[in-house]
This record gives structure tokens, C-alpha cells and sequence, in this order.
DNA sequence: CGAGTGATTGACTGGTGTCAAACCCTGTGG
DNA sequence: CCACAGGGTTTGACACCAGTCAATCACTCG
């Protein structure tokens, strides 16, 4: 699919777009670019000119600890903005990195700022983007604060499931999630044996799967309950 | 300080305003309103049709937890907006209450937007207000859950102190807030015993103290290296 | 076929949550 | 003026979760 029209897909999701909304986003020159596995798209304290709509595949966003680690703070598939807050934040507080290959679109700010001029309801509709973006980094904190292990995983594993089904990255029961075990317990605050022993566990119950890049949920209620898990500061329109 | 004063000075923090967007300001018709001590300005669910600026005193944002405890996600002081999300996001996903006695001023969401369309700028100063908002998220999240007990609570009081000198409220080294060993637990994702523990261990070793209601900084250098603290992610212009 | 990365499992131990009791302070009412 | 209640704080005892370390296994890639 082209990137105006993913751009527009999921922009839908949560705002009301106007035909001259549409129209103004076809008219950005979105610059392909094609990232490896593990490879950085934006790097702590960069001062980015562009921003960057996922076209495929994943990225995520981290911090780079004091002691070398990492702490991963979303997720984002094709459609997602990972980086529209640099839009007004000019240095990076975190990073970007691609999950396995991806392509990403990326759109010049000086482009985006004037079209948000010209058409100030596609401002909200990108301010919207990152305001749910702080929704989910919202939840995030509370999830690694207040909730026990397999609920904090199956959490994840909801949400990253919610907004891929909505985005139509779903096939049947599966998902895929090029993540390692590392990279879940650099996300969710658990050391990887922890990690290990959680997933064997929700196997164990029938409920999800996940291994080997494959996301796969037998029992979406029970995982839900599970996780606690409560879409509602997705912000997404109900799903028709 | 009158309530315009304090959103131009605040907005001036991180963002530049023109004699026309301070203008517009001016013309806000802010109704003001008292909150007593734990008393929710927001609930969760709510569908706000203002959005408010603290004045004085402290407010602080949740999330209702199913087992109906707490988890504190923010805390806002004099300045902030706590609720500017709201602008476009109908639908609360968190609270927001008092800790203490707050006095907070009411800008309805339509003398907003219109003020926003009149003037960009004032929009862009706003949206960035709730970026950096979203970078606190994001540092919360890895204070939760990457952190050490004592670096966790180091750094939360160094964010506050930080924040507050910024804007005027710090009196020495001391800083007035109103919290609750057990609040602060919830906050921290840490058990009130544990919470007391690190208190007694950061006050043992002469950095930092704090008790009744009284933030006592001693060694602000150490207390930044315990709770390895980086302002950076706060974006504001760095202090003349 | 060997090297390297990631997944899996077991053993061990320290940190931290839970529980409980005592303490302190403040406000209230007799 | 004192007794009492109640909320918050402080401290100790204890159990167990989960982090650390290490060994093994599975798989891919050169």
C-alpha cells in the first residue's frame, strides 16, 4: 500500500479527515527509506528535520541507560508516527530502532508545519497521534508499576494486539512481533528468565503463544482479564 | 500572580511567544476554582469541555487500578496543565486530584481552539506543553522500571525539584510538597515499607530529606547521580 | 562443522512485599 | 485540660518472588 494512503488509514482511526485533509496529505513527497534489522532510525539527542511514518515491519522507541542497557518504551507498526513529538521537541530525548527490515516514509518538517498551517485540522489530527501516544506511555507506567508479571505481559501482548487488529495486521489468531526475549524483558521490566517462565506459563494456560516472532492468542478474553486490559485510552473509534 | 502571568511564564519555558500570542492569552476568561486536600478535579471517564491551569498548589494525575488502588502517574504544580490532553481526547483515561488545597483556573475548549486557529503559534506552544508532558511518561516509565529503589525516588525528587526551581517555587533548598509516603509508593510502584526504607537510607547518607509535607535538598550533585538524573527530556530552555 | 546468538531450565540468594505492632501527631469532644 | 480516636509513620519478622549466575539446548550462519 502507498504511504498517503497509510498515512490516511490511520490518522482515520481516531480523527475525522476532511477530503481537502486528504488531499493535502497526498501531496507530501514521503522519502522511502529502508532499515536492517537492530539499526538505529534516530539516535538519543539527534535533532531530527524529518519525521517518519512506519510503511512496514516494526520499530521501537528506548532509552539508553546509564549502564549500557535499554529500556524500551513503545512499539510501533505500519501507520504509527514513532517520532511526530519531534516535530516541537527539537532534541531526542530517546531513540528508534527497527525490529527486523522495515520501510519508513520519512516527511520534512518544514513540509508537515505548512500543511498544518494551510490545514489546522490535520494539526489536531497528528496532535491527536501524540497525545495517544502519551495515553499508551501512560499505561505503560502503570502496567510496569502496578501490575504482577503474566498480567504486565499479557497487557502487552493486548495492546500490541488491539492496535494491529485495528490496523489490519492480523491474520487469523496470529501476529507477527519480531521480538526477542530480551528486548520483552527490556519492555516490561523483567529479567529474562522471568521472562522465559511467565511465557511458559501463559503457553501452559492455553491462552497466548508467543515464540519465535509469532504472537499467537487462543483465548483473547482470558488474556484480557489476565492483563486487565482496557482499551479505552487507545482513543480508537469503535471498531464498525 | 494572576492567572495569565503564569501561563505566559510558563509556556515562555520551553517555547517562544509573540506580543500577539501573549495578547490572546490575555483575553482567556479563566475561572477560577478551589479544590480541597484529595479532592478529584477530573475523573476517570470524564468528558471535559475545559481544560485547566494550576495557580497554586499541587495536583496530581492516576489511574484507577480494578483492585481500587492508585497509581500516581504525574504531578503537576503552578503552571502546569494538567488536563491539556483533554483538548483532544474526549474521554478521560485518568483522574486528576488535589494534594492539598489547590487553587486552578478554567479555559473552556472552545475559547481555546478558537484562540489556536486565530494564532498557530499559541497552538504550538500548547501542544508542545503536552509533549514534554509525554517525555515525562516516557522517563517515568524507565524510572519504574529499570531503576533501583533509592534511583528511582532520587530521581522523582530530582525531576520535581528541577521542575519547580524552573518555576519559582523552590525557597532555598527546600520545596514544599504534600505527599504521602504511601502516595509516593504509588507513584513509585514500591511497597510503603520500602518507600519508608529508602527514605531513611537517601536522609542517612545527608543528600536529601524528606518528611512532612517538606522536600530538603542537601546534595543536589549527588542526588542527581544517585537518581541518574539528565533534565534533558524536560526540554525547557536551559536557565539564564 | 564450529561459532554465536537466543531460549530454556535449575540452583541459589537477596530484596522486597506482606503482616503486625508500636509510635507520633493532630483534632475532637468530654 | 485531658482522653481518645484516627491517620500517617516507623520498625521488625518472615516468606517468597524474582534476579543473578551458570549450564544446556536449539538454531542459524558462515
Amino acid at each position: 500500500m502507498e504511504a498517503d494512503k497509510i498515512v490516511v488509514n490511520k490518522l482515520k482511526e481516531h480523527s475525522r479527515l476532511s477530503g481537502d485533509d486528504i488531499a493535502e496529505i497526498r501531496t507530501f513527497s514521503f522519502a522511502p527509506r529502508e532499515l536492517a534489522d537492530h539499526e538505529d532510525l534516530i539516535r538519543q539527542g539527534d535533532e531530527p528535520d524529518r519525521t517518519v511514518v512506519v510503511l512496514s515491519g516494526w520499530v521501537a522507541r528506548y532509552h539508553l541507560l546509564s549502564g549500557g542497557g535499554r529500556q524500551y518504551l513503545s512499539f510501533h507498526m505500519a501507520g504509527d508516527w514513532p517520532d511526530a513529538q519531534a516535530l516541537f521537541l527539537e532534541r531526542m530525548d530517546h531513540a528508534v530502532c527497527a525490529l527486523g527490515p522495515v520501510l519508513v516514509a520519512g516527511i520534512a518538517h518544514k513540509e508537515l508545519t505548512r500543511a498544518i498551517s494551510r490545514r489546522p485540522s490535520l494539526g489536531f489530527a497528528i496532535w491527536r497521534e501524540t497525545l495517544i501516544d502519551a495515553a499508551m506511555f501512560r499505561e505503560a507506567i502503570t502496567n510496569n508499576s502496578a501490575r504482577t508479571k503474566p498480567a504486565r505481559m499479557a497487557h502487552l501482548f493486548c495492546e500490541l494486539f488491539y492496535r494491529a487488529r485495528a490496523l489490519g495486521h492480523v491474520r487469523g489468531d496470529q501476529l507477527q512481533l519480531p521480538l526477542s526475549l530480551i528486548q520483552l524483558g527490556e519492555a516490561l521490566g523483567m529479567a529474562i528468565a522471568t521472562v522465559n517462565r511467565t511465557l511458559v506459563e501463559l503457553r501452559a494456560s492455553r491462552v497466548v503463544d508467543f515464540r519465535s516472532g509469532t504472537l499467537t492468542v487462543h483465548n483473547w478474553p482470558r488474556m484480557c482479564a489476565i492483563g486487565d486490559f482496557d482499551p479505552g485510552y487507545l482513543h480508537l473509534k469503535p471498531p464498525r
